[in-house]
DNA sequence: AGCGTTAGCACAATCGATTGCGCAAAACTT
DNA sequence: AAGTTTTGCGCAATCGATTGTGCTAACGCT
């Protein structure tokens, strides 16, 4: 049962026979301008090591209004795209000295607000906003607080915003699905729906206008039902493939599929199926996981480039200029000549 | 330019013509226990709440030797097994009113020291340690400031671990690969190689001791080159699965993948295959990703449960039991079935 | 009226580190 | 030797919230 009495520097003054004010000044550095000597700013920091020694970061922030917190909130972990936002914020974070805390808000408005004002409270320096439903809400939460910060993914009004250029990513995108479709089947027409995201959110409609606008530059009609953007949980693509597959017999010629989320549950329900029901199946998806490449159907990806979208973000908290109002396009890459071994050989 | 003077009990006391502590026992609900009425109480409330207050988590921590913070370390985000622990681990620490913080160590010794170190100057209360190299390391910076700490993942010594039962996940699916070899293609004595992983690290240990039981027990000879855990990184993966295949002209009967990691690394290298020679492969793979059970060839997989795992680690932290030195284990489970269209129904 | 209770709140110390200021001794100058 | 400068360090206030203690006014009771 260890002592949960914590070292204090005037537990180390009292070891080394100094005053505390002399402690902190070697511990952290500023001992040269406060004019101690070699020899006392070497012994304490001897004994601070010998003793185990650790800062206590309550008080230094307390005393210096600065925590070294910067904060992100991002949807959720688990799932390729946010969870590599994730590990390029934190060496980022690092590099800058400053110590990353990432939370995730499961889409929750409510949930986002409260998770941006318990950072506030821990005094966090920035606040990176990724994937919001409504970046705009923890953006006056944050002016209130005087919280710098950088919405990622999903842009907002309130603040600058680095986000993928939706629109053209989902155009090219839809036009490769098409592509593929005519150099395997020769259809110039297919029927491919639009599946995943929410509509309303300002990722999932610039797709929608990315994929409408694809179909119209080929003169093709485009039906309301041919898009189905309700929600992001995996249940409702799976339901919706189903769905599609038993009123009309049979798959689709292609899917735009909206995010690997929904694009779980789709495979949930194309291993309901047997195999050769999806030979005739092409296959785009925003967004990219390494497993999903070697799926036994042509498979065209979206790769989001992560990297500088955090970087990015970066940069502006560098430079310190919150002012940019216009999202900060990225592009993003398109993936194609994944899955599909089967026509490929053939 | 908003202000970034934030507000303080202090200056809600002058708003609302009382003390700071009558401020401070009305925002933090003492308020009764202190006889404060219910009008200044709702008084001081509703000044708060119109002016945007937020509580300063330092200066309430400093006072009260409570942070309210809880720590966890993972090798890295961008994996789906970490990734799921994350979420879980955010869930179960919420529900205790502890805030999360989760960080990454990218499985270096040295890091994961400081990490520790650093998140124990912002004085979490406990620390998860998840996958980590050196657990006992942590585990004595642990206790020299105190602080209660559960491994999981990867067990130590010198404190609880809650882990997976690697041995027999391993050795039931070496034997899951081992039958779907005999069904497919009758081979008794199929040469499946062991992929992944460091062999130093206890799981590795115990899998591959798992592992080659399965094979002993029936009466296969084991080859010092069949097991190949020299580490993490797809890139290794990747080469060793290209060397055996160069070296014998074909891929092997079967692979024994140690991590969704290494699979990452085979699958790279599949995709330069043509895709009949994938025709007379199973994979086994120690970790579960849904996009991985769409793959072309017969897949089985290891799935952890992250539930039993993070809800035990709790469990231990709610009893305030940090006694048990004996791993305690939790029993994955074998997810048959996946992947292998071609033979299911041909 | 006099006394004990209770309600309602304020005072001031405290947590641990930081920092402006000041002071004594040593070193140097002329 | 007296004055000036430099060296080396300590004092005490401060950050914002918490909390043990104490004080005053109102109330109740006889």
């Amino acid at each position: 049962m260890p002592s949960s009495r914590k070292l204090t520097i005037y537990d180390l003054a009292s070891l080394a026979g100094t005053s505390a004010s002399t402690v902190s000044a070697v511990l952290n550095g500023t001992w040269k301008k406060r004019r101690i000597s070699k020899a006392s700013a070497e012994a304490i920091q001897k004994i601070a090591e010998e003793a185990g020694y650790l800062h206590n970061m309550q008080a230094r922030g307390l005393r210096k209004h600065r925590s070294g917190l910067i904060g992100m909130i991002i949807p959720l972990h688990d799932n390729r795209f946010f969870s590599s936002i994730s590990q390029v914020f934190e060496r980022e974070a690092r590099a800058r000295d400053f110590w990353p805390i990432v939370v995730s808000t499961l889409r929750d408005p409510e949930m986002e607000i409260s998770t941006a004002r318990t950072l506030m409270s821990y005094r966090i320096e920035y606040l990176l906003v990724t994937g919001a439903t409504d970046p705009d809400g923890i953006g006056s939460v944050c002016d209130a607080a005087g919280v710098r910060h950088v919405n990622l993914d999903l842009p907002g009004r309130t603040a600058p915003s680095i986000i993928s250029d939706n629109y053209q990513g989902a155009y090219d995108l839809a036009n490769a699905v098409y592509d593929r479709i005519f150099a395997e089947t020769g259809e110039k027409a297919p029927w491919v729906p639009f599946l995943g995201g929410r509509a309303q959110d300002h990722a999932t409609a610039r797709r929608i206008e990315g994929f409408s606008d694809a179909a119209r530059d080929r003169g093709m009609p485009l039906y309301p039902e041919q898009i189905e953007a309700r929600g992001y949980a995996p249940e409702l693509a799976e339901a919706t493939i189903r769905k599609l597959y038993e009123t009309h017999g049979k798959l689709p010629s292609g899917l735009f599929i909206n995010s690997t989320i929904a694009f779980e549950g789709v495979i949930r329900f194309f291993r309901t199926l047997p195999r050769n029901e999806l030979h005739t199946l092409v296959v785009g998806c925003y967004d990219w996981d390494p497993f999903a490449t070697l799926v036994d159907f042509p498979l065209i990806m979206v790769r989001q480039d992560v990297e500088k979208l955090v970087t990015g973000a970066f940069s502006l908290i560098d430079a310190g200029d919150f002012s940019a109002r216009e999202p900060i396009l990225v592009q993003p890459q398109l993936v194609t000549d994944l899955g599909g071994y089967d026509r490929r050989d053939a």
